[in-house]
DNA sequence: ACATGTGAAGCGCTTCACAGCG
DNA sequence: CGCTGTGAAGCGCTTCACATGT
């Protein structure tokens, strides 16, 4: 039952949770077939991920929606909640920080920590920005056990490297960059710029194919996809 | 040459592509170990995806570093630029505006709007907040390929609808929410929760397996990793 | 009859090992 | 000799199909 969780399992339960989460509160029983049309993934998926949670769903009628809540939550370690601090107090630490800590959410924002004096001592939210050097006493004090980068590329290794100091292993990198930590600690890179490379590859590609126009392809308003 | 890319190859391009950029300006070769070690994977990953591009190396030397950034930026379809629009003007599109336009990334905003009329109007790098409705038009006539939704959950679906209507099949999606769109489009997630809770998911994970302390099973300021 | 749980097949990505070339 | 390019093996994830249970 505790066998280990496929990583691509551990990616798509989020999902499930989330998607569990905006169900109606009256909904007792799902399908996997309803909750994969939800997830926007395959019904076979739903199950084999569902079994390694070792939740037992009832054949015949679905999985129970609230056991099934809790389940994910246990299995994600969300039946405590984890301390954040976020580095970076521009416009997008300032986003995360109040996007992360929202209430019932699992996670509690701890602190912000800015190295620019000029911004040390904004109110943010519930909280204040910081300077960088009382990391390690605010991530002691209210053990936080994850970090988010929220700086430009040029002070993500930094940021990164005072985090770890800090006890720290468990990493969200918002910074255009890749940071070196010691083994142990877990960085998820997470990348704008990245992402709309992708996306221009597929712009580029669809170009090429056929259409010769100037980079919009689709022109077919039809069916709104599945459900 | 143009043989179908796969997908675990594009995603890691724009990676090469970072690495490649970040580079000193007067090296001229590099090898496949030295770039796997920049870019954090193994050396046979960077040959064979390098070898899709049909961007030939010089054995016993390495790669053309000028020619291979070309190489990469033309398979990415970076040789032109596309135009963003980002829907939400709070302190993620805003930071996201900023972040994805910087000059010579391939990408620039060209409208950012918001829902709300207490919003719209305000001046945002070089670009002022407009209302929704302006989206078509905007969208049209500076050619936008690619759209941004940095909207609350509630709101993103109607976001997308919006940038489908207007023409964009390309859309990065910030929102924590699933958003259904026409085939044909291709959209891409970008979530904060989830991430959070993956990284929950192994805190949890390592704090069960020995250490029964408060979740930070690493003391070991050993080793900063990979070169 | 319906829906789960699961072996087995299918598929793609990664890794290995080495031939080939500079 | 060093490094690329590449078949082949290895591995994990996805999909299929159906036995199992209610």
């Amino acid at each position: 039952m505790t066998r280990p969780i496929p990583p691509a399992t551990v990616e798509r339960l989020p999902l499930y949770l989330r998607c569990l989460e905006d169900l109606a509160p009256d909904r007792e029983q799902i399908s996997s077939r309803d909750l994969a049309a939800l997830a926007h993934v395959t019904a076979a998926k739903v199950r084999k991920d569902l079994a390694c949670l070792g939740t037992y769903g009832v054949r015949g009628k679905g999985y129970a929606v609230q056991r099934l809540r809790f389940e994910i939550r246990f299995a994600l370690g969300l039946t405590r909640e984890w301390g954040v601090v976020v580095v970076g107090a521009g416009n997008l630490g300032r986003a995360l920080a109040g996007y992360a800590g929202f209430p019932g959410s699992g996670f509690a924002v701890v602190g912000l920590f800015d190295a620019d004096p000029g911004v040390v001592g904004t109110p943010v939210g519930g909280l204040t920005v910081e300077p960088v050097d009382r990391l390690p006493d605010v991530a002691g004090d209210e053990g936080a056990a994850i970090g988010v980068i929220a700086t430009p590329a040029s002070s993500a290794q930094e940021a990164a490297d005072r985090l770890v100091a800090a006890g720290i292993c468990s990493i969200l990198n918002f910074a255009p960059t890749l940071i070196s930590v010691p083994e142990g600690v877990e960085v998820r890179p997470v990348d704008l710029s990245s992402e709309l490379r992708v996306l221009s590859f597929h712009l580029h590609r669809s170009a090429s194919d056929g259409a010769p126009s100037r980079g919009q392809p689709c022109d077919d308003p039809s069916s709104s996809s599945d459900s």
